[in-house]
DNA sequence: GTCTATAACGAGATAGAC
DNA sequence: GTCTATCTCGTTATAGAC
């Protein structure tokens, strides 16, 4: 009984899967908001109805997707912090950077699907914004071990900001100073604005050396938390 | 004669407008990806064929859209930028940064439209990448400014994106160091990541403060592009 | 010449009866 | 799960009002 229900379980899962891939391809095509349960089933020879065993909705399908998305990217992230575990903490940072990069240019869909423009009508639920914070952990990680070793100096902050600063240690990186905890969200936030003006267009007749430009940036942002 | 023409222009861009108007209400509430001729006609009490005596084509209409949203956000940004006309060169800076903020918070739909993810299947034609260019030559002037006097150091740059660099100096502002011009770019990209990541969604549960973490992650940019 | 309205096309989505 | 009748869409051709 137990391998009947396992092997249930694994066609459920195979079958969700082939619905997730086929909406992905959807996604491509069409975007987000045109996201439709009926082209998808469509394209899997299923009829709508069916779909809903397995996605109750059009919005958990979105989700799915959106957390998939988040998952793969981290993965991605942590694999980069990972192969340079013995480096320098600004190599192991820019190596993670520039994986984030290549993920998105390798999905752009799905990034735009997680960093672009929200979907009308959707609302994402807390599950996706703790997938959300998977990057971000990894740089955390590494601003950590700097912090532990003479790797780290402490950016200023302002009187004005620093309860902020305070609050965001406190929440995302206790080990962490404020000044740090404050420094990395910037960090964080401006490299997906480099990765985003990329992907969405914005460098055109801009920046032609992006692998360069971007390698550059990201160093200087590593500088700008207080890596050495 | 020539005030019948002006009439008539005047009429003609009455109802464009009013076209506009709409379809910017359509944008707010169902996407740039759902937005509909049809519709926005319906909206105004005319046919759908009417439309096309004003825009040629949906594409059209949207691309008007984007450039009014781009005009709309470099006025914006302009007017900072001369309301602070006597104030040091880092001021200057932030307060257009601020501006830039302060614009898409008031115009949400507007700013996804040019800066979140594209349109899947709208090609974006030339004209609206020159108009894009408007709130980055705003901080030119700044920079150019600071530039003449002391108020302008050159930020580190490697040998590897050297010619990347000079190539975009001779592009963007000849006037300005090589150095400067590609640490623009960079600030520039950046500096719309924190728009973003706020306008998207990503600061949920991460920044409360949201006024004092912006205001003071831009004076950061200001120095990292070289501003004293 | 300038505009609006009617009607239609082909493609696609959708709701509901069966 | 299937079929059908009824929607929507962008777009064009055409005819007529001002």
């Amino acid at each position: 009984m137990s391998t009947a229900q396992g092997a249930r379980a694994r066609a459920r899962q195979e079958v969700a899967g082939a619905i997730k891939e086929a909406a992905r391809r959807q996604l491509a095509a069409e975007g987000a908001a045109k996201l439709s349960l009926r082209a998808v089933a469509r394209e899997l020879g299923m009829v709508s109805s069916a779909l809903y065993r397995y996605f109750p909705s059009r919005d958990d399908l979105l989700t799915a997707l959106i957390i998939d998305a988040y998952d793969s990217l981290g993965a991605a992230a942590e694999q980069a912090a990972d192969a340079a575990a013995g480096a320098p903490h600004p190599a192991r940072w820019t190596a993670v950077c520039e994986a984030v990069r290549a993920w998105a240019l390798a999905h752009p869909h799905e990034y735009a699907l997680i960093y672009g423009s929200p979907v009308p009508g959707y609302a994402a639920p807390p599950t996706t914004v703790r997938a959300a914070g998977r990057v971000g952990f990894v740089l955390i990680g590494i601003l950590r071990e700097a912090h532990q070793g003479p790797g780290l100096t402490a950016p200023p902050l302002p009187a004005e900001l620093r309860p902020e600063a305070r609050r965001m240690a406190a929440d995302l990186a206790p080990e962490l100073p404020p000044e740090t905890a404050a420094a990395l969200v910037a960090a964080w936030a401006q490299l997906f604005g480099l990765v985003s003006f990329e992907l969405f267009g914005q460098f055109k007749e801009v920046v032609e050396d992006r692998d360069a430009f971007f390698r550059h940036a990201v160093t200087r942002l590593a500088h700008g938390v207080g890596l050495r």
